[in-house]
DNA sequence: CCTTGTGAAGTAATTCACAGCC
DNA sequence: GGCTGTGAATTACTTCACAAGG
């Protein structure tokens, strides 16, 4: 057996490779055939030897004096990605976020499907929400078993957030979007995302406070 | 005039300070007075080392032997992330997400409050959302005066985006919140932060297919 | 004692700059 | 001549480790 040590890839890199896919399914709508890494970074809002850089960890696919062939990249990528097969994901909490969520179908050209949309509240289940009906999250583990489901989507209220957590993580999910206002505790293996809207409006007040302070006090 | 450098923050900080925010307000609820940082990186999912190096460039808000003053640093905390006053949004964009976003209270304990919902598509206009009706994109400008607003939400598809982000620029706004899947393009001083849930999911993707990868391989 | 605050050391990510190849 | 791929240099961030202070 060969001793090939994957190489390792940084985070940030990881980060960076969905919007790398994203720039070159425009290009490719686009009809265009080649790219230089420069007018990659260019729709990618970074620069030129990032995505150079970037790209060399997971091989030498560009052609010097020419560009990369948009494509070929386009193919190598997705399959980086895993963007080759099709993610089914469960939604836990059906609110106002959970169902806007399920609704929406614009994660399912990037290769995800919402198969189940669960909830504790009693009253919640048997709604429809879009295609899906809401189910008791106590059928959490037969609902993964049932569709293979390996991303669970987190929408809860942050004081349940943790409990749906393991009740993921028992069921033998090892990968999570959470989008309650809480840090999560999981076991070594298992990987939380977290998507916090009041954090990132946060940030923005932050830089608009310090504006207006030293705009303050050039007068 | 004093020459009064106000130090340099490290983006790394700014986006961990919500985060300690929250924790310190679960703190206080349970009535807590003080806390160390190791009680405090415990809570926000880091080590106690980088919590005292983030609060460090504030100023000194600990004791010696004791830890920190949990109303105080709250308040501390609070005035750094310009959270003593109200911050109005608007959302532009009134689909599945710009709607649950505006119907989701949750933000506004954390001092950001949706003032208004706008769509280019005449037959949004004038729907309820919430407490909110529905306006029309070209009321941009007199939206941001009459409310003072400092922060655009944009909900509208990645198509639409650029067009919106310009139109905000326009009308002064100078922070943007940017749900949709496109890079957007804007003058030096307009700060832009991106939420794509599909890139969080194709990351996770990514560990998982590499998750799956490793695992065949030692077989 | 205990815990902060912080220089110094260590790691990670970015950018430079240019050799190598088309 | 133009553009990639990549070591080397730089910058940013994290962690260590300990002096100083309650």
């Amino acid at each position: 057996m060969s001793t090939f040590r994957r190489r390792v890839i940084p985070d940030a890199t990881i980060a960076r490779l969905p919007i790398y896919q994203r720039c070159l399914m425009e290009l490719e709508e686009d009809g265009r055939k080649k790219a230089s890494s420069e007018q990659l970074a260019e729709l990618a809002g970074v620069n030129g030897a990032k995505v150079r850089k970037d790209l060399s960890y997971f091989g030498t696919y560009g052609t010097r004096g020419v560009g990369y062939d948009v494509p070929h990249l386009l193919h190598e990528i997705r399959r980086e990605l895993g963007m080759t097969h099709d993610w089914p994901c469960v939604i836990i909490g059906a609110g106002n976020l959970g169902s806007a969520l399920a609704k929406f179908g614009g994660f399912v050209d990037r290769g995800f499907s919402v198969v189940a949309i669960m909830d504790v509240d009693q009253s919640k289940v048997g709604h429809q929400v879009g295609s899906l009906t809401v189910r008791h999250e106590d059928e959490l583990p037969e609902v993964v078993k049932e569709f293979d489901i390996s991303i669970g989507i987190i929408t809860t209220t942050a004081a349940a957030a943790q409990d749906v957590a393991d009740q993921l993580v028992e069921a033998g999910v090892r990968s999570i979007l959470n989008f309650a206002p809480a840090t999560l505790d999981v076991p070594y293996g298992v990987l939380v995302r977290d998507v916090d809207v009041a954090i990132e409006l946060q940030i923005l007040a932050f830089h608009e406070e310090r504006r207006a302070l030293s705009e303050a006090e050039i007068v």
